[in-house]
DNA sequence: GGAGTTTATGGAAGATAATGGAAGATACTG
DNA sequence: CAGTATCTTCCATTATCTTCCATAAACTCC
């Protein structure tokens, strides 16, 4: 890729996703750090946006284009390695259904050019490839369920049902022995439909979620191929995940990525 | 191939993709790396495209209505008064069809609380009311067409085709005696969806689009119930439409929407 | 129609720019 | 204040650009 278009494309995705490391850049791009320590530099000369140590941020969010708010602040750290870890497990030119929800959007920021193919009902992982012209995103129908980006509805749990994928990548905000939960019923159709449709089925869920149980049952581990999750999970569910055949994924957490 | 011909090529080809790089140009036209790299300087000289290392960009992607371009958009306080003058034609508690595009933005912008639902296929719009508890958005499903954030495609098209709305905002990148023009032929699709699925059609059209055909005929005037443009329309072609029983509304520019 | 001239084309050699990595300097973390 | 990560600066490698030349096509003039 030549400069004058990694260049927009890092704009673009700072865009996004407000902040980036520069490792994950790197990654997105498809160049080396050095390369895009240079880009970045020079994005700054022309005021856009601003370096900071370990990464970049965008000087001016546009508030008129459509850019999702992103700014989680529970378990940043966690998974953002959550994130990598996953985004490490998905092959090249494999096509990814990304679910809604913080968690999915950190492993879409370091798929990178690995897949080709997304397909999504989170407003914020469509608008991270959006940009780029090697992706093709495509986007469920739906109601914009408020403040979270995510489609919900019969017409996104109909897009699911229509498509298939080499790999869904889920969330849920509680594990326990007998299955995966979520809070929110609506969410909770569309990912039964997400994994009905894919070939692989892999969860993202950090540490602080596990052995808790949230208002809705989504489904129990039969469909469930690997489940990445952060090193403070408790070990004990991690073994039983584990006799049940699932691969359970420990993400270390690293001590960079700066909160924002 | 004649020079003439093939340097077309390639700045069509660079409307389309934005960046190119040499290699790919010159695969694209069939001639050597050599001769679309003296193509490419020549087309530099007429200020079209910008020569890059590696490559060539296209310097304003924004000949098109349909690029959503935050830098710098043409027509700004034009398209801006003309959002206004729309959005006053629209009763509280219609619920509406937009269409992307950035005169069709600046429609939503002022239609604030007056509209309960909002049907869209434009990422940016979606966005506008995403924050809100009052508005329902409904997003047509589709993908994304790069750097548009437009949703294009038979999805997209099928959702318009099952919607029903009162009014359906429009526009087009071109406006004449016979009809309406636009540059995108998957969006022509959407848009006739679009107007098949709506009580009441409008189009927001600025003056420098008049009597200007693009690429693709969108439809004739039999549907159309509405013209929004600016006061510097051609007044024979507004005159024409007008005697065909079309309100045209003529929106004054005010003075405090300064050119960018 | 034909010879000479102009223009276009594709490739080659040296010059220039971009890239990715390494070593030492600097900033962050606890 | 120690340990780590990141930054700066440099260098070797690679890719691209410029300039030049030989060839081929189109044009001009007779």
């Amino acid at each position: 890729m030549h400069p004058e278009e990694r260049r927009a494309k890092i704009e673009a995705y700072l865009q996004a996703a407000e902040f980036a490391s520069l490792e994950e850049l790197a990654q997105h791009v498809g160049a080396s750090v050095s390369t895009v320590r240079r880009d970045v530099a020079e994005l700054e000369e022309g005021k856009s946006i601003r370096r900071t140590h370990g990464g970049a941020r965008i000087l001016q969010p546009k508030t008129d284009e459509f850019v999702f708010n992103v700014r989680d602040t529970h378990q940043v750290p966690e998974k953002e390695s959550i994130g990598e870890a996953c985004a490490a497990l998905i092959e090249p030119g494999q096509n990814v259904i990304i679910d809604s929800g913080t968690t999915c959007f950190h492993v879409a920021k370091h798929l990178g050019e690995k897949v080709a193919q997304v397909i999504t009902n989170s407003l914020p992982v469509a608008h991270l490839f959006s940009g780029s012209n090697r992706h093709e995103v495509h986007v469920s129908g739906g109601v914009i369920y408020p403040r979270l980006g995510t489609l919900v509805g019969p017409d996104a749990v109909a897009t699911f049902s229509r498509m298939h994928a080499d790999v869904a990548i889920l969330s849920g905000s509680g594990i326990a022995e007998d299955g995966i939960y979520n809070s929110h019923a609506l969410i909770v159709d569309i990912q039964r439909a997400m994994i009905a449709g894919a070939a692989k089925v892999i969860f993202c869920i950090d540490g602080t979620k596990f052995e808790r149980r949230s208002t809705f049952f989504l489904c129990d581990f039969a469909k469930v191929d690997v489940v990445v999750t952060d090193t403070g999970a408790p070990a004990a569910l991690v073994e039983t995940l584990r006799a049940r055949g699932i691969n359970v994924v420990l993400a270390a957490v690293s001590p960079r990525h700066p909160t924002a």
